[in-house]
DNA sequence: TTGATAAATTATACCGTAACAATTATAATG
DNA sequence: CATTATAATTGTTACGGTATAATTTATCAA
């Protein structure tokens, strides 16, 4: 790993045991660079990262501080780390419905930009929250660069396999958003009524290199689908 | 302007002018070194703004390509640039329905972390999209920092004149959303019926200096939020 | 042709330094 | 006491340089 990662990796645990809360300071540039033993550009390497993750913000002769939004019981829609990372809080479990090697639908072919006539794995889900149905998930992932997956990594985290079982990188990724109205079979899976609104999400997933790997379609369970988005300005 | 910023603009322009598509190849940092004459952690820090705005994407060994989604006719969800940055493409109007000075319900006064004696300008509008409702929004502004508002900058963009004409810095925002059904009140701003769905975001603007001066409550006509987020790995 | 290995290309990490700009604290002024 | 000017604090920009790591290309051997 490297050392500004780390450094903002224990910034965000002094953070943590510290228990410190929104708008509380930081120790100053200076201190942090003392207390690291590291150069001044690399600790601002690490604050820059943690203030894209949302974690702190700076302030130009003030001093840095913490940030953190405030409502509970959200969950946060992006960042690439897949649901395991974000939703510690929440009880999560999951239920695979299909799992198999296919070709792909036009459309899947389409976001992944890849040939009709090429493998991918088609992974279908239900996932659980707190007991309640959180949302339907269907999944295809390129198979010449996903090249293995069975039901067990399918059932825990499927990021996590690719970035340590595969040792590939996840750069980043493209999310369209609309809601509608549920239709039969997805209402069946998530145990609500035909015609009641979803929330649907498709995102495609890329490699750093700009591949994409992931094409996933999710239905989410409108009663349990409360997001919450951190954005910065540019 | 700061110099990287300025880099960043012209570099997009490139992209622009070249009609650049998603993953063309740049020139190589060295070549913008010179044809832009600064250094290289000036082309670097351009980029990685580039990078966060999901303009570019960068692969160590390979190049610098243009990242761009493809999906036309949606409205990107976040970045903190109001509404008519984004929407170029599209022929949005508004009208204001209400303007005034009041005091804020608790809710907005938690929000923004003022207290309920404090005074807000109190902004409700209705915007639509190529002649179809868009969304109804109500804002409460922090009235002691944003000290004046008219019918003529409302109707404009709000964001711009915070800028401009206040000379203030928006710094970050939490966003946070869900599905719901419609209200009869809402319903009847946005020419639908009670009970269809809507969804529902409520923002939080801040400024660099991490104080909240922007409650706002959207909600969108189903039928025409269509949204695209992009987002990059940690 | 294939596969391995080396070389070239290209972006990234990290260091150090100097000047800069926004905020806050302090002192001076009326 | 309020206002203004000045200084101290603190993060930001920009420069330069060296070393490193990932990717692509070229080379060579089988």
């Amino acid at each position: 790993m490297l050392k500004y990662q780390q450094i903002a990796a224990a910034i965000e645990k002094y953070i943590e045991d510290h228990a410190l809360q929104q708008g509380d300071k930081l120790p100053v540039l200076e201190t942090l660079m003392a207390q690291f033993e590291v150069s001044k550009s690399t600790i601002t390497k690490s604050l820059e990262l943690l203030e894209k993750k949302g974690v702190v913000f700076q302030v130009r002769g003030s001093g840095i501080f913490v940030r953190r939004h405030k409502r509970k019981g959200y969950i946060s829609l992006f960042s690439n780390q897949g649901f395991k990372k974000d939703l510690e809080d929440f009880h999560l479990t999951s239920e695979v419905i299909e799992l198999n090697v296919r070709k792909p639908s036009q459309e899947a072919a389409l976001n992944l930009t890849i040939d009709e006539n090429d493998d991918v794995y088609f992974v279908k889900r239900v996932r659980y929250i707190n007991g309640q149905t959180l949302c339907l998930e269907e999944s295809y992932y390129n198979k010449s660069i996903i090249t293995y997956l069975n039901k067990e990594i399918v059932s825990e985290s499927i990021f996590h396999y690719i970035r340590e079982g595969l040792g590939l990188k996840i750069g980043f990724s493209d999310l369209y958003l609309h809601v509608g109205l549920l239709t039969e079979e997805e209402a069946a899976y998530l145990g609500l009524k035909k015609g009641m609104p979803k929330l649907h999400v498709e995102t495609i997933f890329h490699l750093t290199n700009g591949k994409p790997f992931d094409f996933s379609k999710i239905t989410y369970n409108y009663e349990q689908s409360q997001f919450v988005i951190q954005t910065n300005s540019f």
